[in-house]
This record gives C-alpha cells, structure tokens and sequence, in this order.
RNA sequence: GGGCGCGUAGCUCAAUUGGCAGAGCAACUGACUCUUAAUCAGUAGGUUGUAGGUUCGAUUCCUACCGCGCUCACCA
C-alpha cells in the first residue's frame, strides 16, 4: 500500500469522525458576509483598538493553507481567490465539541468560520473564530508548503493544484483582463463581436496543416480552423463593417515554449480603412491593454524590460538592412531587393555565415527576402516593432502596393524576437483572389501542403464588392506571455495540449480493495 | 523529427571513484491557549521512470524504451 493510499484512508477516516460529530461530509452551501478580499481591503486601515471596541462580526469560508496548532489553541491561514486570511481557534472560545472537530482538519480542507475581526499582537489582521463549519475534505496531500509544485509536467497535468500558487494564479487572471481590456476597445469603436465555424470543409485564412474531423450523419470529413480570417471577410461583404472575433485556432504542428496545436486569436476587421490605420489601431489597443493588465507601459520578460510606449516602424527591407551582419559584408541597399539575382547573392553571402537561410531557385525572390529577414533581424526585434511591406509571394490574401506590385500592404508585430500580430489591407480584387489561389495550388502541387487551397465560395463573395478593408491578428496566448513574463506558452494555456498520461494498473485512490 | 539535458519518499532536494538510499516539508503519536516556513520529542514512509547488460556489488557505467524540459526546424 502506498503511502498517498495511507493519507486518502486516514483522512477518509477523519471525514467519518466529522460526520460523527454531526457534520455533513459534502454540505451544499455556505453563507459568507464576506470574501477573503474584501476583508482584507476593508479592514487594512483599522487599528487593533477599533477592532477591539467594535468587534465586527464576519463568516468566510476557504481553504485551510496552513495550520499552526499550539495544544488548546491554533492559528491558521484561509485562502480564497488567492489571497490568505489568518483565522485564531481557542478551545474555550469554540467548545469541546468544535475543538475536535477542528483537530480532525487537514491542510487543503475547505472551511466556513464565524467570529469577529481583531488583530494578534503581531498586527495581523485575524477571525477569532467563534463558530466552525466543515464544507469539504481534500483526502490527497498538497504540495510542500513552501516550493510548491516545481515539476512542470504535474503542474501542467494537475493545474488544480498547480493554481493554488498565487503567482500561477495572477497569469490567468491577467490574461483574462487582457480578453476584457480588447473587448472593451473594440466595443468601444463600434466593433461586433462575432463567432464563425470552427469546423470547416476547407481550412483557410492562413498557412499551416490542419486537423481532420468527421461528421457522421453529414459523412463528411471536416477541418479544424486554422483560422477565422475567410469567414469574417464574408461579414464584411454582407455589411458588418466592423467585426471581431476571440477564440481558439487548430495547427497540426510541432509543439514548443512558443506553439500550442490549439491556441487563441482575437482577430478584427474595419472596412474602409488601411494598413496604415491599423498600425495605429494596434498601438493604441495594446497600449491600453498594457495598462489596464500591469498598471503600466512597461513589462518584466526574461532577462528584458518591454516598453510599450514606443514603437519602432521599419520596411522588412529596412530592417534587413539595419540588422545586416558584418560577418556577411557590406549591407544590401533598397535597390538590391528589385533584382532576384542580387537576392540570391545576398542568401549566398548569408549561407557562407552563421545564418541559415533556405534557397530554392524555384521560389519566387520574396520568399527569399521573407527568409533573409527572419534568419537576421527576427531575433533582434525585442521593442515592440512594426515590419511592414511583406513580399507579395508569402502573402496570399493581402492586397497589393499601387507602388511596388511584387509587395503588399502588410505588417507584422514583433515583441520579445516572437510574432505577434499580423494585419494587411485586405485583397478584395475577386480576379486578382483567383489568380492568388492558383499560384497556391501550384506551390501545393511542388509538395507545400500548407499552401492555401482554393474557396470558390469565398471568390464569389468577394465577387458580390467587398469594400477596402483592413484585416488583423493578435495571438492572445503570446500577448499573455509578454505582458505576464511567461517565457513559455504553456504557462498562459491552462492546460496545454501534452502527452496522454499513463495510468500504472495499481489500485486507484478510490480504494478498491487489490485482487 | 534532429541535438542536449533531466527522471531518487506524497512534495522540494542530497547521496564521495561503483560499496549499508538520506534530509526538510507533508503524514502519524505525544507536549504546548498569540502563532505565522510555529517550536520540541518520537514513529512510519523507497521495485532510485521501465526493461536489459557489464560487475562480487549499480541511484552511479552501457544499451533500448517511456515521460518531461531546453534548443533547432515549421508556424502565431
């Protein structure tokens, strides 16, 4: 028999003795005057004397966190909502009865307590609890009291437990301000929050392999959105000239600190406007963000300070050339990028570095300044910066510069060397839609099976005029690690997609007797 | 998928060159009516991730597998 065997039948014992002295073992409800946060902020301000002459009468429940028991007397800290109270327990002030009830208690029980304010001789605000009503047993041990859980693994696979921790807590709190703090921007410009197929016979809007599903009465295998983007450009079309929309996308991809196969977008529209209006949007939007979540422009991430007060415009050509390394020579001028010949010089001087840079001769150029780029500037753009004017090649949905044809109207959101936006003016030309799809599928037909397929019914409404528009992306799951300094995404993700648990055949917790 | 690393009590971590597997917290028993990582005395708790191999002897060395992390590649 193991030992978390041993502990769940002892405190299962302990449970039987409390109903024995006339608790139920699962009562259904509690009636509290106050959560644990309120007290505490109520009461901040009052001295022990006010206390004394006043003796305010509170009932609260939580759980049982800590337990200091001095014989006839103990004092011990209620937690709820991530934040501790410390209740006083005296056995002349409860009776005998209650007494033993509270010495059959373990850390990680859930209580309800009546008594009043008062503050220990050490200051601490305190309950000297007059009354004790048992709510709920935790029958399995929690973790040390002082590190907590550290193994990520179980804290990813128990983020019951893992939750308990007030910082662990305070990510998933942020990154729920974070959603609210965009709905109410958006709310606020007149935006509609909508909600499209998550399901879909084709999955577009973006490059990546999605995951299959079936539908049986229908008999028709179905997609996973990779992305919302088609559907809301419909909406457009039909005359929801503003619309947005948060929630989850499906990549069947590799996993990593930085890549969840599910993960969640806030991605918007506003017709009659450009990529240009969007670059300002973007700013003030996760400016307000910032504050609201931290208090703050800035935020502690790794090692780094991120300031989002200013942020840096560069062409990704610009940048190219600002963050061109020495070890590869002179820096390319703008005039380098008209010529694919010079564009291949610049890969070739780049490969005979450090940097990597894939070429294949097949490829139209822009994608090899789109891979030149990341291999040299990416990493560098740890501000908060906005990369404009991508290749036309890598840019399937995106409309094009009047000025520069073999580029669009596109920019990109780097924070902390990670994507984290991705907004263009949208491509509503149905023609020059069609003509895109079918460079796609002739990259599909070379074996890029994250190549876009072609949405005849996504032609024909655009078909119909969709008016200018300019479109965005905003991953939420980085936002939340950028603005709570979580250098992993799992952090952020309440419970990140990780390998099934294998289960060994010993006897579960329930106790079943061994065969 | 490639490379590097990790896996020891419920939790957090030790263990000398390959030589009796240990501590703190949690648990249990006892003492203690203002403690706060309470304190003090005692008790119990282990198939060292799994399966093989080398060896008189393996937590330690080797191989494979499982799981996890970091990193590279793809992407947001």
């Amino acid at each position: 028999m193991s030992l978390e065997q041993n502990i769940y039948d002892l405190r299962k014992q302990k449970l039987g003795q409390i109903e024995a002295l006339g608790q139920p073992a699962y009562p259904n409800q509690f009636r509290f005057t106050h959560q644990i946060p309120e007290i505490l902020s109520a009461y901040t301000a009052s001295t022990g004397e006010e206390l004394e002459a006043n003796k305010p009468q509170v009932a609260i429940a939580g759980r049982l966190m800590a337990i200091r028991l001095m014989g006839k007397a103990s004092f011990a800290h209620l937690q709820q909502q991530g934040e501790k109270l410390q209740i006083y327990i005296k056995k002349d002030a409860v009776g005998e009865k209650q007494w033993e009830l509270y010495k059959l208690l373990d850390i990680g029980d859930h209580i309800g307590v009546k008594g009043y304010l008062f503050r220990t001789r050490t200051g601490e605000l305190s309950v000297h609890v007059e009354e004790i009503t048992f709510l709920s047993k935790d029958l399995l041990p929690l973790p040390e009291k002082f590190h907590g859980l550290t193994d990520v693994e179980l804290r990813y696979r128990m983020r019951y437990v893992d939750l308990l921790d007030v910082e662990v807590r305070q990510v998933f709190v942020k990154r729920a301000k974070i959603v609210q703090s965009i709905r109410r921007f958006l709310d606020a410009r007149s935006f509609v929050e909508v909600e499209t197929p998550m399901m879909q016979p084709i999955a577009g809007g973006a490059a990546a392999r999605p995951f299959v599903t079936h539908h049986n009465t229908l008999d028709i295998d179905l997609f996973l959105r990779i992305a919302p983007e088609l559907y809301l450009k419909r909406l457009v079309v039909g005359g929801l000239d503003r619309v947005y929309e948060i929630s989850r996308n499906f990549r069947n991809e590799g996993v990593s600190t930085r890549h969840n196969p599910e993960f969640t977008m806030l991605e918007f529209y506003q017709a009659y406007a450009n990529y240009h209006d969007l670059m300002d949007l973007t700013v003030e939007m996760l400016q307000q963000v910032a504050m609201d979540v931290n208090g703050s422009l800035k935020s502690q991430f790794g090692e780094g300070e991120i300031d989002w007060s200013n942020f840096q415009r560069l062409s990704m050509r610009e940048a190219i050339i600002k963050f061109w390394p020495a070890e590869a020579g002179e820096a390319p001028t703008m005039e380098a990028f008209k010529s694919d010949a010079e564009i291949e010089q610049l890969v070739r001087r780049l490969q005979k570095t450090k940097f990597s840079v894939p070429y294949d001769p097949r490829e139209p150029a822009g994608r090899a300044i789109a891979d030149i780029f990341e291999a040299v500037a990416e990493a560098h753009l740890w501000q908060p910066t906005i990369i404009y004017d991508f290749p036309l090649a890598i840019s399937p949905l995106s409309k094009n510069k009047a000025s520069e044809p073999d580029f669009v109207e596109r920019f990109e959101i780097y924070v902390a060397g990670m994507e984290l936006g991705n907004a263009f003016s949208e491509l509503n030309d149905p023609e020059e839609q069609r003509r895109r799809f079918e460079q796609q599928l002739g990259e599909r037909e070379r074996g890029d099976d994250e190549a876009h397929q072609m949405d005849e019914d996504y032609i024909r409404a655009l078909s119909y005029g969709m008016p200018p528009t300019g479109g965005e992306g905003i991953g939420i799951d980085r936002l939340t690690m950028m603005l709570t300094g979580s250098t992993s995404i799992r952090d952020v993700i309440l419970f990140p997609q990780l390998r099934p648990e294998k289960r060994d055949e010993e006897a579960a917790p329930e106790g079943e007797s061994a065969k």
